[in-house]
DNA sequence: ACATAACGCAACCTCCTGGTTGCATTTAAG
DNA sequence: CTTAAATGCAACCAGGAGGTTGCGTTATGT
């Protein structure tokens, strides 16, 4: 019996960054995400609670939110529970400090050749 | 003039970060954000250049970035320039570590919890 | 002056996304 | 056992996103 789930291990995010960016570019993932990073599990029933849209809406944004790394998911009893996982959220901000860095670099490199023209 | 619906600087990105998230969330603008990170500006013709689609495409792209705040567009001549702009990375930065400052408080908690039960 | 490079605008097209509804299934509760 | 809760699945829909083409306009260069 091969067909339990979809699979849930479908991070095949190898540098494809824009995948993170894009699951966090939507208002109600971005909430789900930010309200799930206090650690506790929440099932799809309770984080439909607030959401001014239907269970299955946000069935799909937690698959998308699933999708990119940025949740999991564990069944539990008769309630499947999603829960904060950091991994992916170490991605997108180790390439954002890199793309700061490589700008910051950029900025002293023109700094000093002003200087230097300057003198 | 209470019109600043879509206003070139519509850097009015209030705490919503989806906004610059959802920007930097398509593969083709990631790459000509990244690629600005070097300081230098570029026109739209030389961006257009690498990328396989239309010039217009790259257009769209660039408004969608500027809109987001993510870069700077000023007309020189008869090309129009655009620019990395740091502020809104910053911003997404902050941000970002904001949510993995919340998640490793949790974290602590968790443990320090779980470490008083088992005493 | 004239050709051309760089761009803007607008119309158009396709496909994906965000959202809904209806119904079936599994699990907990009384 | 029967009922209600929590979810899954599929079909469906409107609108927006990404992309193209055509044409007009403004600078540049020779």
């Amino acid at each position: 019996m091969p067909k339990t789930d979809h699979n849930p291990v479908d991070v095949e995010n190898d540098g494809d960054f824009s995948v993170i960016f894009a699951a966090l570019g939507d208002s109600t993932r971005l909430a789900i995400f930010d309200r799930l990073s206090d650690g506790k599990p929440r099932s799809i029933s309770t984080l439909s609670d607030d959401a001014d849209m239907t269970r299955q809406a946000v069935t799909k944004h937690l698959r998308v939110l699933e999708a990119a790394g940025l949740v999991q998911n564990h069944r539990v009893g008769r309630e499947s529970q999603y829960a904060f996982c950091p991994e992916q959220l170490e991605q997108a901000r180790a390439y954002l400090d890199q793309v700061a860095n490589r700008w910051a670099s950029a900025l002293m490199r023109l700094k000093t050749f002003v200087e230097g023209e300057g003198s």
